[in-house]
DNA sequence: GTCTATAAGCGGATAGAC
DNA sequence: GTCTATCCGCTTATAGAC
């Protein structure tokens, strides 16, 4: 184990925007928390970034590259086909309760609501998460739902997606088993045909 | 039909503040434009509410008795308990068919996002809702799911958050059928036993 | 060259005075 | 109803430290 190291201030902001942003509130938090708790200071912020906007922009796209991969390597580890498309569930409980300090609910959909006229730069992210989602539980219901595998994805994204609003809301308890099991139950609904 | 009469200045706020704030963002929306839009002056607004979180306050309390009452005659307009259970999503689609301009996805989960250090009585509105919903869908899950009726309800409300969160998202394109029909399976699922 | 500290500009929003 | 004080948040300028 070498000494500990302290990071470049680059990836010191980008930490704390990680850490506070998506729990506090993006408008909530105002760029002075963020260099307290980057320790940095507001010019440097400014050189690296330009603007405030850029950094969430940044920050998001580090948090759904993360997604991404957690969500992969859950997909791999998964038995069967039933498994890899609940796996989404799988992964979600798994990156709350990782590295990241949890969001409030959902770093996209949280970013969509607090900045509705935001620049490109960050609704384009929401749109890839989006996106990523709709794709690839369309793939991975193809093999449960054959011709009705859109229907299916709608189904769970729409589970998925009611397990963060749930989280929001505090209630039920335990909203991503909850959606889970709706998205189960739907997926066995068509297989049946 | 009488003559067109102009509404007094606090009904014409709360007619604003629930056209623009729900639809455009809370805190987007600077208290001017509420001005301009309920042709009222700052004077009045300050005088009537005291405050833009005040009359924020009041608006959503409206909007949840307003949905509480198309919810009510959706109920009472069913025909059969799985009808019943159903109601909610087909008074979703109906409220945000109806007088009020639709918000983007969800005035309650959008306050509860944009304005995490609300005052008190903001966020009462979302746990007057969350209320609502939790113990209504409870209610109305026991003649199909008996005993299992808790876990029922949860799914309910979790596909109903999913059908917002899908709005917000723009994916899929109709989430209140797919919402609908993820409780419909869930449901039937409960049913079979 | 990278970063810090300080300060100040500036627009926008809330609130209250007149 | 107009006008204004005040505050707050983002950004930039300046000057200097490691």
């Amino acid at each position: 184990m070498t000494t500990a190291q302290r990071l470049p201030a680059r990836d010191r902001l980008l930490q704390a925007a990680d850490r506070v942003l998506f729990d506090r509130g993006i408008r909530a938090t105002p760029v002075d928390e963020l260099l307290r708790e980057a320790e940095v200071s507001a010019a440097t912020l400014y050189a690296h970034f330009g603007s405030k906007d850029a950094l969430v922009a940044e920050a998001l796209r580090n948090r759904l590259a993360d997604w991404r991969a957690v969500w992969d390597q859950h997909i791999v580890a998964a038995g069967d086909d039933m498994a890899r498309l609940l796996a989404v569930f799988d992964a979600l409980a798994a990156y709350r309760g990782g590295r990241h300090r949890p969001a409030r609910w959902c770093a996209f959909l949280a970013a969509a609501t607090e900045l509705p006229d935001a620049p490109d730069e960050i609704s384009e992210v929401l749109g890839a998460d989006t996106a990523l989602l709709a794709e690839r539980l369309l793939q991975l219901s193809r093999p449960l739902a054959g011709a009705r595998a859109q229907d299916l994805a709608d189904e769970v994204l729409v589970a998925y997606s009611g397990a963060l609003a749930a989280l929001l809301r505090g209630s039920p308890r335990d909203p991503i088993q909850v959606g889970r099991r709706l998205a189960r139950t739907a997926a066995e609904a068509h297989s049946r045909g």
